[in-house]
RNA sequence: GCAGACGUAGCUCAGUUGGUUAGAGCGUCGGAUUGUGGCUCCGAAGGUCGGUGGUUCGAAUCCACCCGUCUGUACCA
């Protein structure tokens, strides 16, 4: 015999992709449904676009070659047209609205929930094919628009059971540090490329905090954190005026006022409060806006950018939601590309532990913004619009090390032993089954998960092993004895599992049978009904 | 992409200065036990030492390249 194992195929999962367990589906299918109801309750409709578009229409070939961006997964159609999967779900969107453009209703508010792939370097908690959820306002010019994205991204997180003060809404506007950058001297086509290094160096504040951020802005950053550590990142080489300035801008400048002397005619509610010296402040959104104004007011695009930030605040403050919730934050970056007004980040403000025990920076998990030029782009018409997406697979991890998702609740089946193997005694069994799984009431709206045994019969040691290690609740054995007298026995698998531990003898084991109670074979579903209750009371004790 | 660390059985890891047939624990499978899970005992299977090439009488060990994993960093629509 030659060596077949050399012609063995090496079963292997593509790098950056992942096989979903039934824990994992589970848990993600309720945070789905809890998404959902609450961008249905804000009258957002379902629709769906599929996973390839053609690569033009994403907008993602490389700018000096036919061949798309190297950061998307793309093929070639028969006919050589390149077509790519989705990185995200608004570009599709904006595609399918302006195909559709005379048959949808504007403004059109609408959600959809779908897998988007990107070509990139994955790691721990970041992967290749991961899931987003969105909401969209297409159509709609005014800030109204993004204010209420906001409110529902914060309804959304709390639906998730995250507490209020435990997650932030951040908002800012791409005007604004477009107005900034203009304002010292980085406007114009010539600049674009500074432009993009100081946004990024922004956008890094919270992984290197000021410091390293005026590094980015200056000259240029090691890797390592000092002189000669790793590779050395180039900077955005401003001056120290104009590091200040837009240090000024975005390094921790949210601003309070003093319970006392603003919260004569505001609901400080829902506001983010503080100490210092006995006095209490809290943080304010206009007063945010009304400082960064006074110090733009030569620079027009900023200064409509912060007064589009200071609708938003008023807005939301009306409608209850302080800067506890939704915080007006000039250090917002979210993407550079599409995003023309205001933009929004999710961010989770509790420690994140890995499964090893290591507290992990987890940053956004969702964002958005307003997009106003995506639709003109197919329709040469101006189709304003603005729209928020949930990192599902994210939010999952960092639900399930909070505890907040699902261990998994579903109790697995009951099994239907199997003693004789001849065609009548199967049909018996798989009745059983059968009536387990018709019986319907109101702790079983959809019946009891019951199967019958479909491995090797014959070894019956095998079938409460398997049923064991399934985690079954209960077995249902009837062998000739039972049948004769019209009985079946039930046996308790978790209550034996316990006594296991007091037996050390295997005849003794064996033979007593714990947990293992013979009842007649009409009233099956009643004592697995009760059993089951028997165990699911034990669970809620042990639960609390 | 760049820099560094690592890669031995399904899993966790030993393996001496380069030296015969590469080991252990756990897990898996079979048996003790043909109608009862766990425990115990006995037995077995499982490895191209990440891959390819090179140095050598001889390579898991040394060298080169490649692949993969991890860490940092870049990019992230």
């Amino acid at each position: 015999m030659a060596k077949v194992k050399n012609n063995k195929l090496k079963a292997r999962l593509p790098r950056g992709f992942t096989d979903r367990s039934a824990a994992d589906i589970r848990a993600t299918d309720e945070m789905l449904s809890k998404i959902r109801t609450v961008f249905e309750r804000y009258g957002f409709d379902p629709v769906e676009t599929p996973a390839f578009e053609y690569t033009d229409c994403l907008g993602k070939f490389l700018p000096d070659t036919d061949r798309p961006n190297a950061g998307v997964f793309s093929v070639q159609d028969d006919d050589e047209q390149w077509m790519s999967l989705r990185y995200d779900l608004t570009a599709p969107l904006a595609r399918h609205v302006a195909e559709n453009i005379n048959e949808i209703q504007l403004p059109y508010r609408t959600y959809r929930a779908g897998y988007v792939y990107r070509n990139e370097k994955p790691g721990p908690g970041r992967f290749r094919q991961f899931m987003q959820f969105d909401a969209d306002t297409v159509g709609a010019a005014g800030v109204q628009a993004d204010a209420e994205i906001c409110m529902m991204a914060a309804d959304t997180m709390e639906a998730l059971g995250i507490a209020r003060g435990a997650y932030v809404i951040r908002v800012n506007n791409r005007k604004v540090l477009d107005g900034v950058m203009e304002a010292i001297g980085l406007g114009g086509e010539e600049n674009a490329e500074r432009r993009l290094t100081v946004l990024r160096a922004i956008d890094k504040l919270d992984k290197f905090g000021p410091e390293g951020v005026r590094l980015l802005l200056g000259d240029g950053r090691w890797d390592g954190g000092e002189e000669g550590k790793g590779d050395f990142t180039r900077g955005a080489r401003l001056d120290d005026e104009q590091v200040d300035t837009v240090m000024k801008f975005t390094a921790g400048v949210t601003h309070g006022l003093p319970t006392s002397k603003g919260g004569s005619d505001r609901d400080l509610g829902d506001m983010k409060t503080w100490s210092i010296d006995g006095e209490e402040y809290f943080t304010d959104n206009r007063t945010t806006c009304l400082t960064l104004l006074h110090s733009v007011r030569d620079n027009p695009l900023a200064k409509e950018g912060l007064n589009e930030l200071l609708q938003i605040a008023s807005l939301a403050e009306s409608a209850g939601y302080g800067s506890r919730r939704i915080l007006i934050d000039p250090s917002v970056v979210r993407g550079l590309e599409y995003y023309t007004g205001p933009v929004y980040e999710a961010e989770l403000l509790f420690d994140v532990t890995n499964e090893k025990g290591e507290v992990v920076q987890f940053g956004s998990v969702g964002g958005g913004g307003r997009y106003d030029g995506l639709v003109k782009r197919f329709t040469g018409r101006d189709v304003p619009a603005t729209g928020f997406s949930i990192g599902v697979s994210r939010l999952a991890t960092a639900l399930k090390n909070l505890g907040k998702l699902g261990t998994d609740d579903v109790v697995p089946p009951v099994l239907v032993t199997v003693m004789d193997g001849d065609t009548e005694a199967l049909g018996r069994y798989q009745k059983m089954a059968q009536a387990l799984r018709d019986h319907r009431s109101d702790d079983y709206p959809n019946g009891i998960r019951a199967e019958m045994y479909q491995g090797n019969w014959k070894k019956f040691g095998n079938q409460l092993k398997y049923a064991d290690r399934r985690g079954c609740p209960l077995a249902i054995i009837q062998g000739s004895d039972e049948r004769e007298a019209g009985e079946i026995q039930i046996k308790d698998l978790i209550e034996g599992k316990r006594l296991s531990g007091e037996i050390t003898d295997n005849v003794t084991w064996r033979e007593s049978r714990p947990a293992q109670v013979t009842v007649k074979e009409a009233e099956l579903v009643e004592r697995v009904k009760a059993m089951l209750a028997e165990q699911a009371e034990d669970r809620a004790k042990a639960g609390n």
